[in-house]
DNA sequence: TCTGGGGTCCTATTCCTA
DNA sequence: TCTGTAGGAATAGGACCC
């Protein structure tokens, strides 16, 4: 294990955070799954023309691959890489069991994404030991359970566990990949002679937006940010970022390992592979987004208040429009009638590339189908949603009165279809939108979901 | 180089209400 | 009744993370 000589005056000396990070762990799953993959440069991401890397293997990012890299870049890079689209279920199934492993040293364990997490083991160390010594007992538990490797980071906050777990990583050169220490740990007292020496970029929540800010201030290292008094940086970057970018870049960071964090939002959304330009495709697809989003608010039992659309357009100007209602819902129809009204509202002639449909101001779905009481001008308007020319906002409410009603008829309609999926599979009932998809003659007729299905579009990935 | 999908958080603006 | 003001909620956009 690598370490760094301690020197004195550490913020927040008394806490240990662990930062644990899956290497490559989507591709590293895949060559598990297929050893023949073993020693090859794999990416997982879309292989088409819209696609991305999610993830890659040392030895595809000795060519310069990287996560996140359009695929037809890293294509150019890596000609004889193997594309994989990816199997998310069994990437879930493998962080569920990483989870289980870090949980056997310490309950306050917070997980960040699927491949990694943080642990503060700061009570655990008198029963466990000493924090490497934690450490090296994770990588052997983690090896065990799942046949992958982690590396681990050690420090008094977690930007800092963070940021030595990534100096603990592999490192894939030209030439070859060379190892990484597995374990790096910052100790008390040196956080500031590790931090201050590397890149703005670095730092959490400087992406290249604001490191573009700080590189025309002529701030470069993390050094220099620290040096600059908090009255410049809040001038610059606003009172909240920047009182957090001058904390950090001190090693200030009391930010508390969380276990436990509710869902915030729930949403779905796709890139099709060539750009829609009619309304009611786009309507269409929302639908079906609507859909996947009730179902995944139905299985954690939430509801949402605020129902959104985001639209990108073919220039890649991104949109979003909302509309919050009365109630709570949870239903694929009543999601739908908000954001197809919202969608009413926008002019799509340009070309749109990406769609998504999002719930917000999530509540437990328990008070989902309390009593609706109509609203005052429910009677003049009730119904009358994606009707007339008028759009926008008054079409949003009329369309929210409309989602309420849709709540009320499909809320039990929905449970029962959950329970179908529940004991015969998530394929056993399906709307007639999604059976239209699968090639299946319905009779054409609108219902709650909106038009028939339409073939343009499909997910780019 | 040309940008996925699932999220969170922050800021500015607008609108409504007291 | 009208006007000014302040605060909160809703809305929209942007940046960021994995």
């Amino acid at each position: 294990m690598k370490q760094l000589e301690p020197v004195t005056s550490p913020p927040d000396r008394e806490r240990t955070i662990l930062h644990v990070d899956m290497d490559a762990f989507f591709a590293s799953v895949e060559v598990l799954d297929d050893p023949s993959l073993a020693g090859k440069p794999v990416i997982v991401g879309g292989s088409g023309e819209r696609g991305v890397v999610a993830s890659c293997t040392y030895e595809a990012r000795r060519f310069g691959v990287r996560s996140a890299m359009p695929s037809v870049r890293a294509r150019r890079l890596c000609p004889h890489a193997i594309f994989i689209g990816g199997h998310y279920a069994r990437y879930s199934e493998m962080s569920g069991r990483l989870l289980g492993v870090l949980r056997t040293f310490t309950p306050l364990v917070e997980p960040i994404g699927l491949d990694e997490a943080f642990l503060d083991v700061t009570g655990a160390r008198r029963l466990l030991g000493p924090p490497d010594e934690i450490a090296a007992a994770i990588r052997r538990g983690v090896h065990d359970e799942l046949s992958l490797h982690c590396s681990i980071g050690i420090g008094s906050t977690k930007l800092i566990a963070k940021l030595a777990s990534r100096a603990a990583k592999p490192v894939a050169r030209r030439e070859g990949v060379s190892p990484g220490a597995g374990v790096v740990s910052v100790p008390a007292g040196r956080e500031l002679a590790f931090l201050h020496p590397l890149p703005v970029e670095a730092i959490w929540g400087v992406g290249p937006a604001t490191a573009s800010r700080l590189h025309s201030l002529g701030i470069r290292t993390v050094g220099e940010m620290a040096a600059l008094d908090e009255a410049t940086v809040a001038r610059h970057f606003g009172k909240a970022q920047g009182a957090h970018l001058a904390a950090l870049s001190r090693g200030i960071d009391g930010a508390p390992v969380v276990a436990e964090r509710a869902a915030k939002s729930v949403g779905h959304e796709e890139t099709f592979n060539r750009d829609l330009y009619e309304l009611s495709a786009l309507q269409n697809h929302a639908s079906r987004m609507a859909e996947s989003v009730a179902v995944h608010l139905r299985g954690a039992q939430l509801a949402g208040r605020t129902v959104s659309v985001k639209v990108r357009f073919a220039d890649f100007t991104t949109i979003t429009r909302s509309h919050t209602l009365h109630v709570v819902v949870d239903t694929a129809p009543a999601l739908a009638a908000v954001a197809a009204a919202l969608l009413e509202g926008l002019d799509v002639s340009p070309g749109v590339r990406l769609l998504g449909v999002s719930a917000s101001g999530l509540r437990p779905n328990v008070a989902v189908n309390q009593l609706v009481l109509p609203f005052p001008d429910a009677a003049a308007t009730d119904g009358a949603g994606g009707e007339g020319p008028e759009h926008g906002p008054a079409e949003a409410t009329r369309a929210g009165l409309r989602a309420t009603r849709l709540q009320t008829n499909w809320h039990e309609v929905s449970a029962a279809v959950d329970a179908i999926r529940a004991r015969f599979g998530r394929d056993a009932v399906g709307t007639a939108a999604m059976v239209r998809r699968e090639g299946i003659q319905v009779p054409d007729r609108h219902g709650p979901w909106g038009p028939s299905a339409d073939p343009d579009g499909t997910p780019a990935r």
